[in-house]
DNA sequence: GCCAACGTTGGC
DNA sequence: GCCAACGTTGGC
């Protein structure tokens, strides 16, 4: 079984982390993804892959882990039969936030992908970049 | 199928 | 709030 991790984003003025947590374990559906590589990263998606979940805009840090609980399907905010969404539900606090300044002054993380495709909205993170976030935000595994 | 125009994202 | 980067659209 490969791991696979990812990273979502989201202005938190738009859908925060604080909320995302208060849907519990019911989670949320992902919609509004209007772009194809992101579309494609929630494809590739199974149940049980983990994520961070990233503040944009505001914060610009990793703020919490979830979980995917639902596949890819039909997005219901749209007509176009182009756009997935996934379900996710919020898992833990990351307890010391990770910033994008801290993330981009770390050698180890240069060639993710919040520093390398810093507009992709869901994100493939690898199996040591989630490691070594995990460990600068203090997550045990 | 190229590419200019346009719209959106997101860091600063 | 500005603006650079970049994905998407649409005319040709």
């Amino acid at each position: 079984m490969t791991e696979q991790y990812w990273l979502f984003k989201s202005e938190p003025s738009t859908w925060s982390w604080e909320q995302q947590k208060a849907k519990g374990k019911a989670g949320e559906t992902w919609t509004g993804v209007r772009n194809y590589q992101a579309r494609n990263n929630m494809r590739a998606m199974k149940i049980g892959d983990r994520g961070f979940f990233y503040h944009s805009n505001e914060g610009l840090e990793v703020v919490g882990i979830v979980e995917v609980s639902a596949l890819s399907h039909q997005d219901p905010t749209t007509e176009d039969p182009r756009w997935d969404c996934v379900g996710i539900r919020a898992v833990e606090d990351v307890p010391q936030p990770v910033t994008l300044k801290a993330i981009k002054a770390n050698p180890k993380l240069a060639d993710m992908s919040l520093v390398t495709s810093m507009r992709l909205s869901v994100q493939p993170v690898t199996p040591a970049e989630w490691q070594e976030v995990c460990r600068m935000g203090g997550v045990k595994n």
